[in-house]
Order: structure tokens, then sequence, then C-alpha cells
DNA sequence: TTGCCGATTACCT
DNA sequence: GGTAATCGGCAAC
């Protein structure tokens, strides 16, 4: 299927937020919440980057949680505290980096109050400014400039220098106009195994910009006839 | 210090 | 639809 898609950036961001500065950062309390709720919640935020004189935003829409040591899917399983997995135990509305597969930054937002680890991965962003820019870093136009998690880091210039930053300079998280229920789709996470999975994967349904998970279930068929 | 695995992506068929 | 690429964290010796 082709994503026919994408709704056009329109002027609206750019009309009302030139940069980082002049937008209204999510205060720290969002992110002190259950995981999940944040998952769900930042569906629609905006994810701003100002790296390298490029500024460049997008509309979050596709995230995951990740929870505490309970949670076998997250980096904070059973281990306990490690230099890596620090900063998901740390204060919430901190940006946690990791890398992976020798190739790939994933962003994370840190989630629950300081002592409880919890993070938010973002897997996908729909591009609302410095689109050029994000090409340029990615190599590639269409969907794929931001349809990944992986994608999404390199778009926005993130990686593990912004480890443990705090959001707002030079990556922030702004309002943005908020996702109806009905337009928030759920499946296991990506990349787990499937059989204990909790529904801890969020989507706005029929953004183009939503990676296609291979794990989670099918979007469903449109049945034509029968 | 060594070896294995991973919250992925890109390319070939 | 399957597989190679490729670096750091973590566990074990």
């Amino acid at each position: 299927m082709t994503p026919h898609s994408a709704h056009r950036p329109h002027g609206r961001f750019a009309a009302a937020a030139p940069g980082p500065d002049g937008m209204r950062a999510l205060p720290a309390s969002f992110f002190a919440r259950p995981t999940a709720t944040v998952a769900r919640e930042v569906l629609g935020k905006v994810l701003v980057s100002r790296v390298g004189d490029a500024v460049c935003a997008g509309r979050i829409v596709e995230a995951e949680a990740y929870l505490d040591a309970h949670d076998p899917g997250s980096h904070a399983a059973t281990r306990g505290v490690t230099p890596r997995n620090r900063v998901m135990y740390g204060p919430p509305g901190r940006l946690y980096v990791y890398f992976t597969y020798g190739n790939h930054h994933m962003l994370n937002l840190v989630t629950e109050r300081e002592g409880t680890a919890g993070a938010v991965l973002v897997r996908a962003v729909e591009p609302l400014e410095g689109l050029e820019a994000m090409i340029a870093r990615r190599g590639r136009g269409g969907v794929e400039v931001t349809n990944g998690p992986g994608k999404v880091a390199q778009a926005l210039g993130i990686d593990l220098r912004h480890n443990g930053m705090p959001l707002g300079e030079p990556i922030a998280v702004c309002d943005g106009r908020p996702v109806p229920d009905e337009a928030v789709g759920t499946s296991g996470r990506i990349g787990l195994a499937g059989g204990h999975e909790l529904p801890l994967r969020y989507y706005v349904r029929g953004n183009g910009y939503v990676s296609k998970g291979r794990t989670g279930p099918r979007p469903p068929k449109r049945p034509h006839a029968g």
C-alpha cells in the first residue's frame, strides 16, 4: 500500500512557533506519571531539535512504553541500575538515548518519579519543520525520513551525547493538539516476544509515518466482500 | 578481557 | 520476505 498520505505540514507550526525558544515546553510533571499514560498522551506532541544550526520539529505519531524491573522488555529488567540504564531511574523529563545494532540511536523520554525506572521510546514523528535538514541527514525522503525509531533520531541529529540531558535545549517536547481516543491504535511493542506482551505501543491510526509493526497485529485489512 | 545479544535498518530476491 | 551490517552493554571466566 502506498501511504498516499501525510497531511502536509501546513504552516501552523511555523507560524505559531519559529523555534524552541518561543515554544511552550511540556512541564516535567507531564512525564512524572505512569509510563504507559505518558506514551499515550505524548501522541500529538511536538518534538523539537536544534542541532547544528538546523531547527527540526515533528509531531509524535508513535510511541512505546518501557517500564521498570518487572518489564522483561525494558533495559531496567532485573539487572537493576547499570551505567547504561541509569538515566531511566533518574528524574522525569530527561532524554534517554542509547545505541543499538551498531548503527542506530534510540530516543526515549524518561518518565515516572526519580527512583522509578520508566521511559517512552519515540518511534515515529510526522515532520513539521526543517524537513530539508532531516532529508539531508537521512539521505532519503518521503515517509522513510522518520517512520522508525532509528530514523527519528538520525533525522533530528540526536545521538549519545544527548543522553541524560533535560528536555529543553537542544531537544524539547512541546505541547500539541491532543489525539482523540478513536484515532489511537495500540499493539504489542515491536521487536519483543509477543507472548505475554502487553499493548504498550501507541500510534495514530492511518498516519503514513507510523512504522510498519513486524510483530504487532497487522492492521485490519478491510474486508472487500466477505 | 572475551563473547554474545540487541527496543533496527537497508538491500537483494 | 529474508539476511547482512555493525558498536556498546552486560555477564562470565
